[in-house]
RNA sequence: GGCCCGCUAGCUCAGUUGGAUAGAGCAACUGCCCUCUAAGCAGUAGGUCUCAGGUUCGAAUCCUGAGCGGGUCACCA
């Protein structure tokens, strides 16, 4: 319809007023409430070709097109504005099309692929808030990518080598006595992340121990270096060069590098990495518990992947691109023999590569990782990394290196940025305790759903497992859509005090429309009701219900293009308010007339049909009662 | 300090190439269950869109500067 408006006022002004204008400048958007009319064309941009007021070229090409284009059967100007009402007819017709649409806003196979990276654990400890925004959104996004026609690969990179594992193996190795998920019946990786929580809390004792005897002038240590460095700061502080306040978080930190257990910690990565195997098969054991927690963690959440990526198989990879880089000219070595890469073309600080040592960085197992998937999926299309947007920088350094590596690829690359979640009290800190935890989240959620439903849900006749079912479907769904609703990009806090709202603009309020069209539908079955109808004299509450399903595959457009689950959490939201709004003034199985009866059944099949569609891309399921 | 991001009602947030009187939800107040599910609907109140300039028919939106908050600039991952 916009289409067709776009080219007719173009025509118009081609016509009365001699003079071509773009037609990027026609641009057709939706009437506001409070006036009459379903489209309006601001006339600003076409007074210079019309040489008149802005109310006078809107009534002449408001005439034009009511003359020329059938659908139009009225309009209306204020000010500069031309408010075009469209024909009930055209509005159903284009229900007919989305009745009949079983797919209904999903686009045509587009032919291209994409990989969407999300979650990404550690696993040293088990999945927390921060996880679940991240998984809830790269799933979500994974499912519209699919929508938009696109081939999906969901995937993650499983962090399970490097010096935070180890800490939680020597914890384990020192303090558990053996202690397994089994015989402790704690969650593999709750069991694990308790073992890195002792390793710090033991490694903090150790080191205020060192800490208090350097304050007392009683130097251990052998190396002479520290001894003189701390008599500096002692100096330091006295003439007001530092506070007391970092004097001791400095050398509390220098303390914590000094305890035996960090050293053992140390060794024991070095011992992994040259394959021990008493070490190794402890690693594997740990990490064994961990995938078996986060499986189940993972089944709650209602999410799964397609492909995982483990660290100790990729973080080798990449050495032999920098060197080949190096010997391209794209990188340069300095005398040390550690291997840069030069960004200041870009404005960026220079990013080292490889170490002296011939070690490798993050980054460089990026940039390995990101060419290897390349190579197993050729023409893929994107690469979408769901990562926190406390890595902004590192995403826009790596997707700069891969060009300047010559990977035309890498334009595909997209970070998908998200704002991190702070408590009241700011940001959580693992160390600290303050992290809300997935699983007693996800629990603590639920149980909310149940006290709530058993108040006032339709549960009668429902068997217990139904129930339980329907419990986590609310909760869940609630937490997903709470996650979901806000902007990626922007930050959120989260008060788990209070527990989330489930009234209002959240993911129950969805269902609980949803629940009462399947009952409504159920009712009318019971009774005989034809959905059947011929063409009827429809009200306006009626038409906004199919301007807003209309809409439906627009958004589902946008919400790809801007890998933006929560443009389409909107969308549903306001058609569900439309939708109330119509259920709570306009008889439906009350209505006398069974041809609009029919017609408004059917209308409301299709809001719940959109209203499912919608919700399982966001990965959050709807009841049929509740 | 350099670079990046944010700032909209008491609180949480919409507002996509600049368009009409800036919108929802929560909290507050007022109405509505004659069983189509009140986890709902209707209404009242609440705003110098952080501030100051600029661009133009028109700015929450674009530009410049300032303020506040966050992130980052690691031979950590």
């Amino acid at each position: 319809m916009e289409n067709i408006i776009i080219q007719k006022v173009v025509e118009a002004i081609q016509l009365l007023y001699n003079e071509n204008i773009e037609s990027k400048l026609v641009q057709p958007q939706k009437t506001k409430k409070e006036f009459t009319g379903d489209l309006t064309v601001v006339v600003f941009p076409f007074i210079k070709a019309s040489k008149k007021s802005p109310e006078q070229t809107a009534q002449e090409i408001g005439e034009y097109l009511l003359k020329n284009v059938e659908q139009i059967e009225d309009f209306n100007v204020v000010k500069g504005f031309l408010n075009l009402s469209i024909s009930a007819d055209y509005w159903l017709e284009a229900f007919q099309k989305i009745n009949t649409d079983a797919s209904f806003g999903f686009a045509p196979t587009s032919g291209k692929t994409y990989m969407v990276e999300y979650s990404s654990p550690n696993t040293n400890k088990p999945l927390h808030l921060g996880h679940l925004r991240n998984v809830f959104l790269g799933y979500a996004v994974a499912n519209i990518l699919k929508a938009n026609g696109h081939e999906v690969f969901k995937t993650q990179i499983i962090n399970d080598r490097g010096i935070h594992i180890c800490k939680s193996m020597i914890a384990w190795q020192k303090f558990g006595n053996g202690e397994t998920p089994q015989s402790s019946g704690i969650k593999g990786d709750h069991l694990v992340g308790k073992y890195y929580v002792e390793f710090d809390k033991e490694q903090k004792k150790e080191a205020q121990k060192k800490f208090d005897s350097w304050k007392n002038n009683h130097f251990s240590t052998t190396n002479p270096e520290i001894i003189e460095q701390y008599k500096e700061g002692i100096q330091d502080v006295k003439e007001e060069k530092i506070s007391q306040e970092d004097f001791d978080k400095k050398f509390f930190e220098i303390a914590m590098n000094r305890t035996e257990l960090h050293r053992e910690a140390r060794e024991m990565l070095r011992k992994w990495e040259e394959g021990d195997e008493k070490v190794v098969n402890l690693w594997k054991k740990m990490n064994g518990w961990v995938y078996e927690g986060f499986d189940v963690t993972y089944k709650t959440m209602g999410v799964d992947f397609d492909e995982l990526y483990y660290e100790s198989d990729t973080y080798i990879l990449g050495k032999d691109v920098v060197e080949k880089g190096l010997e391209k000219g794209v990188f340069y070595q300095k005398p040390d023999g550690s291997i840069w890469c030069d960004l200041s073309a870009e404005k960026m600080d220079d990013k080292l590569l490889l170490r002296a040592d011939g070690t490798s960085v993050y980054m460089t197992q990026d940039i390995g990782t990101a060419i290897e998937r390349y190579k197993k999926h050729q023409n893929l299309s994107g690469l979408i990394y769901t990562v926190g947007n406390e890595q902004n920088h590192h995403f826009k350094v790596l997707f700069t290196i891969l060009k300047k590596l010559g990977y035309a690829w890498a334009d595909g690359c997209y970070h998908l940025s998200y704002g991190m979640i702070e408590l009241p009290e700011g940001k959580m800190k693992s160390r600290e305790g303050t992290v809300v935890d997935a699983d007693d989240l996800m629990y603590s959620i639920v149980q909310d759903a149940k006290s709530m439903t058993q108040e006032r849900g339709h549960i009668e006749g429902m068997s217990e497992g139904e129930r339980e079912n329907l419990y986590s479907t609310i909760g869940l769904g609630g937490l997903k859509y709470f996650l979901l609703k806000v902007d990626p990009k922007k930050g959120m806090v989260f008060d788990p005090k209070e527990s989330i709202d489930l009234n209002g603009n959240t993911g129950p309020f969805i269902q609980y429309a949803y629940a009462r069209i399947q009952s409504l539908l159920a009712k009318a079955t019971q009774l005989g009701y034809s959905k059947s109808f011929a063409t009827v004299e429809t009200n306006d509450k009626e038409i906004g219900l199919i301007k807003l399903l209309n809409d439906y595959p627009v958004v589902i457009n946008e919400a790809g293009s801007l890998y933006s689950p929560a443009i389409l959490c909107n969308y549903i939201f306001a058609l569900v308010q439309e939708f109330n709004n119509f259920y709570q003034t306009v008889d439906i199985l009350r209505e006398e007339d069974k041809n609009k009866l029919a017609f408004r059944l059917q209308l409301a099949e299709n809001v719940g049909k959109v209203i499912k569609s919608g919700m399982s891309l966001l990965g959050i399921n709807v009841p049929n009662k509740m």
